[in-house]
DNA sequence: CGATCGTTTGAGTTTGATCAAATGTGGTGG
DNA sequence: CCACCACATTTGATCAAACTCAAACGATCG
């Protein structure tokens, strides 16, 4: 299981040997991007739907006048929409933030995915949900928490995210991005990010360097910013909780 | 043709008389609800699919403080996520702004729907991607834009939604929100709300009374806004452009 | 060893928030 | 018809959060 998005549909359900072969295959036409390379551009004609492997990503739109937001990150084993296909242009752009290896599944091979094998079709259309959630989740974030609140509910969102696909390291995971793309995330000043970034490493919360985030206190974290992760629906209540639990005893 | 819905995809595809009566036959299970009434509500389990038949309604998520964060707005014609129903719980809320009706499509119909009708289910998906779309670009809006830019660009987004569905009136269409429902929107404060609009009022590029916003300059409007209409992808070079030049000949 | 890029710091400014009060506006009941 | 109430809008004054500009500092890399 080194595939992150099979790590990633365990925490909706439990797929079949068949299933996961299945995935295994479509992921067969991947390559890489460099560090701030984009893998798909504003404008550009869409194609199959892209899987990033391993690295992190992001999805961007620029302003006329030059002004970027970042509206999502990818994480390993996060997919853009099922059915970008659909669209004829893509209306934003997909950077690698660092090096990354990133899978092109063709529309073909979506189609015949779905229409073999509806439990893993259900797990995708549940990555697809999760994936929304998260930009609305990021609506409230930008429009109504403060900057410190901001950046702790990102991190411990951050968190939740890596550890669904296993890629956290206790309470440490990943986070390659420079002040200003963090700013550009939270629709924050550099200086700003820097100054609210250097709050919560006094606050004994946070430690960030050498891109790697580890969240000190997880509990604070998640108190100050209103982090409520129910909008992920990693569902333990359901199969993987049950293996969760038989792994246990 | 006086289902809003059906309008809506027209601007994707052409839809045969088939698929039409069988949306219609989706509709027929539809409730009335009083204005700032909960159509569902955050923590609900999750049902059929809504659609917004008539009048005006939002997603709204509401923090533990009271803070409350507007993330989407439904125009007749607009559903909710295709496949909520594999969620097991809402992590927001839908709200009726003024009285509304609003059908209910059973996970069943949904299911028949997308089996039988391959031409109306790239349609519907086009309609999931598109809300996908505004959800990246309210981040944009709230993450980049001033409280000018963004009131400016929120107008100039609604008019092109109620146009996709005939609902506007030249270029004025319904928008019955209070200030404070607009500062929610916005992730503004409602005072700052109130001189903006009255700023955009003082430019003579809108007025706003009795729930009606009428656009008075549009392309002012949407140069103020750095407005882009790609990320709705009302694609006219298609089907409904060939059938516009028909009816203009 | 410059050159480049990212981070940090300081000073001053601006945007937008908050608080408080006044002013419409529509609806209800006497 | 008017008094009253609830609610929304408008205005003013004050204040804080966050931005901008500018410069310095520190890594890393060819």
């Amino acid at each position: 299981m080194n595939n992150p998005l099979l790590r990633k549909l365990a925490n909706f359900t439990h797929l079949s040997d068949d299933e996961c072969s299945a995935v295994n295959q479509c992921c067969n036409d991947a390559s890489e991007f460099a560090a701030r390379e984009d893998v798909i551009s504003q404008g550009d004609r869409t194609g199959g739907v892209k899987l990033l492997l391993e690295g992190f990503a992001c999805r961007y739109k620029v302003l006329e006048d030059g002004r970027r937001q970042i509206v999502a990150y990818f994480v390993p084993g996060d997919l853009c929409d099922l059915r970008v296909f659909i669209l004829k242009r893509m209306d934003h752009s997909i950077g690698a933030v660092i090096a990354s290896k990133v899978a092109t599944i063709s529309p073909e091979n979506v189609l015949q995915l779905t229409n073999r094998y509806p439990n893993l079709t259900r797990a995708l259309w549940w990555a697809t949900l999760v994936e929304e959630a998260i930009a609305r989740e990021w609506i409230v974030n930008v429009g109504q928490r403060s900057a410190l609140e901001r950046m702790a509910h990102l991190f411990c969102e951050l968190l939740y995210r890596f550890r669904a696909v296993d890629l956290n390291h206790g309470n440490s995971c990943t986070l390659p991005l420079t002040q200003v793309e963090l700013a550009e995330t939270l629709g924050l000043s550099s200086v700003h990010v820097n100054r609210t970034l250097q709050e919560l490493r006094r606050q004994n919360l946070i430690t960030l360097e050498g891109g790697t985030l580890t969240i000190q206190d997880l509990e604070a974290l998640k108190e100050l910013s209103f982090f409520n992760p129910d909008y992920l629906h990693l569902d333990y209540s359901s199969e993987k909780a049950r293996q969760v639990e038989r792994e246990a005893n």
